[in-house]
DNA sequence: GCAAAATGCTTGCATGTGCAAGCGATTCGC
DNA sequence: GCGAATCGCTTGCACATGCAAGCATTTTGC
């Protein structure tokens, strides 16, 4: 018998194998090629597209869903490195930035080549663009109207 | 300038952030009502899901794409509480299946509700039956043709 | 204004995980 | 058959992460 619920419970678990799959592969290729987690991608990129491209560490924690200390320990080596770099508030002196360094914003680049590359192999040659884009605007759909999104 | 390249990426983007806002939501209900981690459930119901209901440790850890001493740090705990017992195999000495025991099954088949209901939560009043079919398909053709799949 | 609550960040501790090494069992090459 | 390679599993170590506690700063309630 196929309800409603099962549809959905498959489609979530389907969700949830399809993006553990996807970046299992991509971890083994960033900390080879480019020597960053895909977190510190992660990281990288969500403060490329926050307002002001930086962030406190408490806004990067949700967003990445992950916890304030955990901000602290991933920033710490990174800054260690070159790639971010931290920017105090005038106002609030609690509040202490993130903000990616030039070397930072390359790091990206390339590592987002790379995501790229790999995101072509896990739909193309499979899908017309019209099902792309179908998927794509479904998963719009389901990301919680917050705006502290990726993509 | 929007191009295919940008569509694929950005819809794995999406992919992940959905996969994970959703394992994230997941992570607290589990352990608070059923007292065991996604990754637990998610061992259960590898085991449900495999023939004969039970597989090595190193079938595991490809499945779940976690290490071989992870299953094995994983299953001892699950052992002790009495969700999951070994079998070992009577024509190779190093093969120790895991095994969901009656306590074990009745454990995933909670969870699994609990999965099931915010599954529900992902999908439900936002999409037709006919975009949730089509949505599911989508995700099936993106897992690895392998068959060691939950869904 | 000021004490209390809340906020942002860091640190100590416990847990979970991967990698490499090690051990026992099996298979391969000959 | 037999040694070497492989395989399945476990363990030591290092690292990553969450939670709770602590500190400094800001906001709130009065």
């Amino acid at each position: 018998m196929i309800c409603m619920t099962d549809l959905c419970t498959t489609s979530a678990l389907r969700l949830i194998q399809v993006a553990e799959d996807f970046r299992a592969g991509l971890s083994g290729e960033f900390s080879a090629v480019h020597g960053i987690s895909v977190n510190e991608f992660l990281l990288l990129l969500h403060l490329e597209r926050a307002t002001a491209n930086r962030l406190s560490r408490v806004d990067l924690a949700k967003r990445m869903h992950v916890s304030a200390s955990t901000i602290t320990r991933m920033a710490a080596p990174m800054e260690k490195i070159g790639l971010v770099g931290r920017e105090v508030d005038d106002r609030d002196a609690r509040l202490v930035f993130v903000v990616a360094t030039v070397t930072g914003r390359e790091k990206l680049s390339q590592s987002l080549a790379t995501f790229s590359k790999r995101a072509g192999y896990l739909f193309s040659n499979r899908w017309e663009d019209e099902e792309l884009d179908q998927f794509s605007e479904m998963l719009r759909r389901m990301i919680g109207g917050t705006g502290d999104t990726l993509a």
